[in-house]
DNA sequence: CGTTGCATGTAAGGTGTTACATGATTAC
DNA sequence: GTAATCATGTAACACCTTACATGCAACG
C-alpha cells in the first residue's frame, strides 16, 4: 500500500460513498450516469477488479445476497474506506484535468486535409456534444429529487455549462474553417 | 496491421507532418509546447516507441547525423506516412473527447468533506488553469509568426476560449460553494 | 564540479480494454 | 424463441509511465 491507489479505484469507492450497497454491476451502471460526464466510465471488468482490491484493503465489504435461483455479490463502504476516501479528496495533490480531445488532433492537422472534411469531423462531434448534453440534462432531473445530492447535482450544473461551451467553441471552429479556401 | 494505431502513433505522425526533420527528444518537445493542450504530452519514452513502431510501418524514416562527439538520430515522414494520417483523419470514426478530470471527481464527493476544503481544490485548480494559459498564450504567439501553421493557431485559439471557460466554471464552482453551508 | 539540458533507449510494472466464458431473467 | 438485460469473472493484451542506465555539452 506504499503506492497511492489510482483516481480509479478513489472513483469506485466515492460511488459507494453515497450509502447504498451496490452489485458491480450496479457501480457500472452508476459510473455510466453520472462519473462518465466529468471523468470517464471505467470497463465492468475493471469495476470488478476494482472492487476486489477496495476489498483486500478493507474499505468495502462484500456480501452475497441469495436470490431464488443465483446469488448477487453487494458491496458496503467501511468507516475505515470512507476515512481513507476523506483522506484523499482533501490531501491528494491537485493533478490537472486530463483532455484528450481527438477531434483537436485532427483539426491541428489540418493542412492535410480539405475545410469541407473537416468541417465534417467537427460536425460530427457537435452531435454526439448534443447526444451528450441529453442524457446530462435527465441525469439532473434525477439528482435533483435525491436529498443529499447537492454536490452530484452541482457536479451536473457544471457539466452542463462545460458540454454547452464546448458546443459553443466547436461553432466557432465550424465559422473558422468557413474561413478557409478549399485547396483539396 | 489489421488493429488499427492508438491516436498517439498518430498525433507522434502528425508533429513529423509539419515537414522537419525531427529526433525523438525534439519531438517530445514539440508535444509539450503544442499537443499538451488538447491532447496530451507522451513520456518520452514512448515518444522513442511510437518512432520506432511508425518507421516499421514505413510511415516514418530515421537517419543517423554524426556531430562532433556523437551521433542524433532525426525521422522524417514519408509519402506512405503523409497518406495513411491523413486517411486517419479523414475516415477514422470520431470518438468523443476523454475528459479525466479529478478536481470535478473531488466536488462530486463534497458531501465527505468541508465546504471550505473543497474550495482549496477548487482554488489550487484555478491557479493551475492560469499557469496552463500564460503557456498556452506564448506558443500562440510563436505559432502565429510560422507560415502554414493556420491550423495549429486556430486550435491553439481554441485552446485558449477552453481554458477561459474553465476558469469561468471554476469561479462558479467557487460562488456555489460559499452557498453551502460548513458543516464539517 | 554540480546541475540542467540534450539525447537514447530498455525493463518492469501498473492501468485499462476487449474478448471470452457462463448462465439466469425479462421483454418482444 | 431470441434478443436484451442482469450478473460475474478470467485471460490476453495493448497502452503508458516510472525507474534505470548511459553519456556529452553548457552554464554557473
Amino acid at each position: 500500500m506504499l503506492r497511492p491507489l489510482p483516481a480509479t479505484a478513489w472513483a469506485v469507492l466515492g460511488i459507494l460513498s453515497f450509502d447504498r450497497e451496490l452489485s458491480g454491476y450496479q457501480v457500472k451502471r452508476w459510473a455510466d450516469a453520472s462519473l462518465t460526464f466529468f471523468y470517464w466510465s471505467p470497463a465492468i471488468s475493471q469495476v470488478y477488479g476494482e472492487l476486489k482490491r477496495l476489498e483486500e484493503l478493507g474499505f468495502v465489504e462484500g456480501r452475497d445476497v441469495a436470490e431464488e435461483q443465483r446469488t448477487t455479490r453487494v458491496y458496503r463502504i467501511t468507516e475505515s474506506g470512507r476515512t481513507a476516501l476523506t483522506r484523499w479528496l482533501e490531501d491528494a495533490p491537485v493533478e490537472p484535468p486530463v483532455l484528450k480531445h481527438s477531434v483537436l488532433l485532427r483539426l491541428w492537422l489540418g493542412h492535410l486535409s480539405t475545410p469541407d472534411r473537416l468541417r465534417q469531423v467537427a460536425q460530427r462531434h457537435r452531435e454526439q456534444t448534443e447526444e451528450v448534453l441529453a442524457d446530462l440534462t435527465s441525469s439532473e432531473r434525477k439528482a435533483e429529487q435525491e436529498p443529499d445530492w447537492e454536490f452530484p447535482a452541482m457536479v451536473l450544473r457544471w457539466g452542463e455549462r462545460y458540454y454547452r461551451n464546448e458546443l459553443a467553441l466547436t461553432d466557432e471552429l465550424l465559422r473558422e474553417l468557413d474561413g478557409f479556401e478549399d485547396r483539396g
